[in-house]
Order: C-alpha cells, then sequence, then structure tokens
DNA sequence: AATGATAATGAAAATCATTCTCAATTAGGA
DNA sequence: TCCTAATTGAGAATGATTTTCATTATCATT
C-alpha cells in the first residue's frame, strides 16, 4: 500500500465511527489548509468534489470530530465557530488575534514548555483534569499598529 | 458623599458616553454576581428593578462596555455569551471548563506571573500588541471524574 | 449477492442568540 | 426652557447552528 491511513482514520475506526466519503472530504480540507475554516466555507470546497453534500452533514461531522478529538473548534469573535485539525504535539499553540483588522496568527510552540507547566499547576491545584486548552492574546498585529488606528 | 462612584463610573464619563440608569442597573447586576452571566440572564435580573428594559438595550450595553473594556465578553461553547466585570488586576485569570458538567471555575491568579513571561514573549517575537488574552483549560472537574463519566 | 440492523445523509424547517430598524424618550449643554 | 444628539424599547430581521424525518449507505451475516 502506497499511502498509509491518516492518523484519524484510526482513531475513527477506534471509536467504531464510519469513515465515510463525506467525512473523508471534509478531513481532507481541515488537513490541506493552514486557514480556520468556518463550517460553511468548508461546506463550499467539499461542494466542489461533493456537490451533494449537505450544510447539516458539514456541521454533524465537525461536531462529531471535534467530541473525538480530531478537530478543534474555535471562537475568534467574528460570530461563527471555526475549525482546525487537532495535531498530535503542538496542541496548545497560542492564538493571537488582531482585534482590528481580525486577522489570526498562531504561535509556533516556544511557549510550550511555560504552557505545560501552568498546566501541572492548575491540575494539581484544582483536581481539575485538563484534556485540553485554548489561549487568545487580543491585540493589535503589527500591521495595524503601524496603519494607524 | 458617603459612596464613592465606583471605577468604571469614571471610565464611561471619561469616554463620552452616559451613565444611565439601565447602564448602571446591568453594571450592578455584573459587580453582585461571581457568576459568569448570559445577556438573558442578566436581563431577567434587571427587569426585577426595571421592568421596562428591553432586551436589546441589554446586548447594546454590554457591547459598549466591552468595547471600553469595562466588561469582558467570553465563550464557553454553550452557544451564548458571557460576561464579567473586567478587574483591574487579575484581567488573565484563567478558566477551567468541565466539558462533562459544563461548571467554570476560575483560577485565582496563581499563574499571573507565568502568563505575563508568556505575554511578554509573544509580543516581542511577532511585534503583537496584546491588550488581553483569554485561557481556557477544558477537561473534566474534580467531581465529575469521581463521578463516572 | 441478498438481508437486516444500524448509522449516516440531505433537504427543509425550526431554533435561538444576537443585531437591526425606527419611532419615541431622555439627558445635558446652550 | 429649548435643542440636539444620544439612548431606549419593541418587534422584526438576521444568520449560524440544530433538529427532523424520510431516504440511503454501510457492514456483518447468511
Amino acid at each position: 500500500m502506497r499511502y498509509a491511513k491518516p492518523w484519524w482514520y484510526k482513531r475513527m475506526i477506534e471509536e467504531g465511527i464510519k469513515f465515510t466519503l463525506q467525512r473523508k472530504l471534509i478531513l481532507d480540507v481541515l488537513n490541506r489548509t493552514k486557514k480556520h475554516l468556518s463550517a460553511e466555507e468548508i461546506y463550499f470546497i467539499v461542494r466542489k468534489f461533493y456537490p451533494n453534500i449537505g450544510f447539516a452533514t458539514v456541521y454533524r461531522t465537525l461536531d462529531l470530530l471535534t467530541k473525538i478529538g480530531i478537530v478543534i473548534k474555535l471562537n475568534f469573535g467574528d460570530g461563527r465557530m471555526r475549525y482546525e485539525l487537532a495535531e498530535k504535539e503542538n496542541a496548545s499553540h497560542i492564538h493571537l488575534i488582531c482585534k482590528n483588522c481580525g486577522k489570526v496568527f498562531e504561535d509556533g510552540g516556544d511557549e510550550n514548555e511555560k504552557i505545560k507547566e501552568i498546566e501541572k499547576n492548575i491540575s494539581s491545584r484544582y483536581n481539575f483534569k485538563v484534556e485540553n486548552l485554548k489561549i487568545f492574546f487580543m491585540g493589535k498585529c503589527e500591521n495595524c499598529q503601524k496603519g494607524g488606528d
């Protein structure tokens, strides 16, 4: 076999859910992009390959995949949820959201050490079992700082 | 004068926006509660004191106050935004969200030192001017860990 | 390959938080 | 007090997400 199945394929089988064409296509879209796509955007991209797909399927699939940890659901405050593929490492990257232009940047993971420490402290202090975390820094990006307002 | 005006009063005057009764009542609610209230919840509480207040006023006020930094708008993933009064210190507390029961806990601020460091690194690495930040740890709370699934 | 049980899908309607519109009211300065 | 702009309330509108339900696909067994 030339191409190995992607890691999410295995996870889905483990979970006992089916790796249908629609789910595959949605995951392919998430896998190829670097952006944080909304359900609607994903819908329109998948539609090019599979014009019959329904809106509900996209939402259901994204929810399902979020529930089992294959996908991460993010809210950047623009009124719609956005989705990204969960990567095994680097699960705790920081999102920088520019309040001015709305662009979202991601930290490469340089702060992971420190985040891990915080996570450990929190876990033991509150007896809280951390499964994943989200860190948003809101402010003004380089460009918008120059550009005036 | 027996009671000094609260800090948000000054801020509002500075900003040139009016300290109307409706706005006062909404702020009072936020000031008294320890919970993270939704717009709807705030609406119903204010209604007890001022039955005529409109839904739109609550939303408008919360948006306005969020914009000038008196209020913080949070999304815990339960489909509605939630609001809290911005406290001057402790602005960067960590929210712990239990995926099982939905309860939200807050860290007292013990990690503030480390968070500040991360913030500083990010700022200089990306030339991003951090104005405020949100940190969510999702997982399972003490109670739900015992209680089974 | 046909069958049956179950999971998944598509289309449309329903939901529900939030935003908009606009006429009426209010507040604060001239 | 009068004027003007800001604020408000009611209800309609919006728009993302969910639900419903009839249909279809999947997979393990015959």
